[in-house]
DNA sequence: ACCCTACAATATGTCCTACAAAAGGAATTA
DNA sequence: TAATTCCTTTTGTAGGACATATTGTAGGGT
């Protein structure tokens, strides 16, 4: 098992500005910084490491992707709070990534599917449930597979929404691509997909009434034919 | 709410160097690019974008975080396959995030918690069992709290591990630390932690001679007092 | 004919200088 | 006092220069 390659740090970077980049990080948390706070400017911050400017605006370049830092024109750079999204959106795409990494996605995906149900019973409202039932109503039978994706995504992504948890909600939604990504490739291979016996029509009448227990093995059933897919 | 975020684009960055990142990504993607493959080096990019190589060099720097990118002196650069979590990793950190994210993560945890049964049952062995009973051996009836923390984290960790799936267990061991963190926080201002009547030792019971289900409701009441301590 | 070594070619890594642009702050005027 | 103008400061961009490492190649030795 490569378990090591997750317990051993890898060796230290060897450029210049992965050393300031961690530098920089290091610093940010030491000193603890508030969200709109100044920090030094470039200049000063090339003085005191030692490099050129150059290289620590290449730091901070990365720095200013990830959302931890903002600048101002003249006001120098303001520390920010870093949207932990934002930098995964940018990864997540299915071209980009291994077989295995897309295999352990479709795979969260439906991990997440079926944590879904605790924290849909404890904030669902009668105004959610009949935006679902809405949904339902809008999905004819048109089996058509852009339109199958489309209220796929409605339906669940209405269920994401319902949390209340703004990163669960946005982490389903890239998860989303990635999933019909493998989805369309298995099928290609394997013949047509599958649909579970729970409906999302079954599934909102369980929210009506049933408890989060049923929801869940719902959810299980509507899951199936993914669920029946992955490889032991 | 504020759904508009999600649903609208912000307006396109305004650097060049943030205009030279997104063309490079569209670039490497539309090329449909294998992972090995060479790219033109950083004063083509430059001259094609008509920008200077300075530019171009903060937006590889960028990718070259995100792990997208690998170079070799003389060789030029090449394509490589991003580490997802990598940049999750640099961002997560409980000192640095808003306490909004650290709420939704808490959650996610438990989310990701819940969810992980049917995975579990899928690919569970004798030795992980046996390994299990192992750490559930070693918890001694010390509950102080870095022993508890580390119980926490072996136990736990053993159940990602079982699963089969190296993203899902990264990412569920990066979430722990800021689990902790909220968990901590939460005790100093309500009092001191429960913990679930489903002891780490029942869980492995159950895992022994239950199905998925017996083991999810388990872990629900493993996990309850957490699930309490969420606001609705 | 083969291997080893040394050298040249090349792409990235780093530094430096200079200037444009934007934005805050100060000074000036109505 | 309020509005306007100018100045200063800091980031953004450009371009040139050189160090460094690595690859490929040529040459010499066996």
């Amino acid at each position: 098992m490569s378990d090591l390659k997750n317990d051993i740090r890898p060796l230290e970077p060897s450029t210049m500005t992965d050393l300031v980049e961690s530098r920089l990080r290091e610093y940010l948390k030491r000193k603890s910084f508030v969200p709109g706070d100044a920090l030094p400017k470039e200049q000063e911050l090339a003085d005191a490491l030692g490099v050129s400017r150059n290289v620590v605006r290449e730091a901070l370049s990365r720095l200013r992707m990830l959302g931890m830092i903002d600048t101002r024109k003249k006001r120098g750079m303001l520390l920010a709070q870093p949207d932990i999204l934002g930098s995964l959106e940018r990864v997540l795409d299915p071209l980009l990534l291994g077989k295995n990494t897309l295999k352990d996605i479709f795979e969260l995906r439906l991990v997440l599917e079926m944590g879904l149900a605790d924290l849909l019973y404890l904030r669902k409202t009668p105004e959610d449930i009949a935006a679902l039932e809405d949904i339902v109503a809008r999905e004819v039978n048109n089996q058509q597979k852009p339109f199958r994706v489309e209220h796929e995504i409605a339906f669940h992504g209405k269920l994401y929404q319902m949390t209340g948890n703004d990163t669960y909600m946005r982490f389903q939604k890239m998860l989303l691509p990635v999933f019909e990504y493998v989805l369309d490739f298995e099928m290609q291979a394997n013949g047509q997909a599958d649909v579970g016996e729970v409906t999302h029509r079954n599934l909102v009448e369980i929210l009506k009434t049933g408890d989060s227990e049923d929801f869940r093995r719902g959810m299980k059933a509507h899951l199936k034919p993914h669920f029946d897919r992955l490889k032991v």
